[in-house]
DNA sequence: ACCTGAACACCGTTCAAGT
DNA sequence: ACCTGAACACCGTTCAAGT
């Protein structure tokens, strides 16, 4: 338990990030405490208190962190298919650090990498004949939308076996028309459903327009 | 500690989940644990397990039985208007059960209530002009905006005492035009935004429409 | 300044034992 | 069948004490 040679004894912030990212990327962030990172760099949990405030103050300085690293090089030079390729990006850095999600929503400060793909993204926006406004409202509907399905698309129960139809014909569908028409296709209709289907609906609309609009 | 005249001592699957909706309601779903919820209906940790399998079933059977009141009556009768106001009522029941959205996302099933909601939704959305296979990948877009801005539209910070603008000028920030200019009205823009605002660009489309489509 | 050890106030879950 | 008690394997955080 107690350090003795090889690695260094003090810690510093930096090594402290290094094996919470480790913890977060090998076992996922529900693994990561203050007691198991703490046990990792053979120190005491109570230590980590001095370079952190607490374990939120923690998550915070390893999303400020983070190595978000975009290819700006393969993005579409403009157009509708820049924007739509720049919220796949979003849409997969999300993914790969959904953890960090909830986190983000509290407002903590994205390192410039993140910056950058917000501005790209508002860019984009202002480039497809938006104002500057617009564009900032439009990007907080890509931003619920990205996020909500990066944090929610995964149905995958603990128990009860295998994955449920969708809709199912359940007694409680009973009478409700449009749930029992779709109800024998709804899994295979999910399955056709992708990010991309909604961010499509998100920049396009989903209804048709009104007639004489 | 041991059950004196008064309360029934045994324990039943109502009792229990009427007492933790009770904490739920009272100090919210991160002080609903086994051993709480068990010492309020003056029994044992252990003794729960003989009605749920663990605590994520206890948590299906409160959605399960969770008491969605909607006022059918009060909707409008048709038309994109209906449509909005159904989606508002599914955003109000996920803000009052923000808890429940991760375990909804898993694919419990919902009841009776919950289910009409959703066909009312799919039904609205065919009168609209979609197909039945339209209406349901729209509602999935729908699902994930509503449930996204439900659980993530709180910007509160838990330090860093009072809230700091939307996009800061922070040096991060350096150079991204977009950002820059947006910073010093982000606050405002960001206050105008409402659920409502991000439905319409989701119904209609957040660009304008291609010249010659 | 940096770190330790003990302590406080908690968690979910299993399992053998009791009635 | 229903419930208890002890136990296992954990949490985040505070605080007095050591160097």
């Amino acid at each position: 338990m107690v350090n003795t040679g090889g690695r260094p004894a003090r810690l510093n912030l930096d090594r402290i990030l290094d094996e919470a990212r480790e913890i977060v990327a090998a076992d996922g962030v529900e693994k990561l405490s203050m007691r198991r990172l703490a046990a990792r760099l053979d120190s005491t949990p109570t230590a980590l208190y001095h370079y952190v405030r607490d374990k939120d103050e923690l998550l915070a300085e390893l999303i400020a962190s983070a190595d978000l690293h975009i290819d700006a090089a393969a993005l579409p030079e403009g157009g509708t298919e820049r924007l739509v390729a720049l919220c796949e990006r979003m849409h997969r850095l999300f993914v790969a650090h959904r953890w960090a999600i909830p986190v983000l929503a509290t407002g903590v400060a994205v390192n410039a990498r993140g910056a950058w793909l917000t501005n790209e993204i508002l860019t984009a926006l202002t480039e497809r004949g938006l104002t500057p406004s617009e564009a900032f409202l439009a990007h907080e509907t890509l931003w619920y939308f990205t996020a909500g399905h990066a944090l929610l698309a995964h149905r995958h129960r603990r128990h009860d076996a295998a994955a449920p139809p969708h809709y199912t014909s359940a007694p409680q569908a009973r009478g409700l028309a449009m749930i029992e028409e779709l109800a024998p296709v709804s899994g295979d209709l999910a399955r056709d459903y992708s990010f991309t289907t909604g961010l499509r609906h998100l920049l396009d609309g989903t209804l048709p327009r009104e007639r004489g609009a």
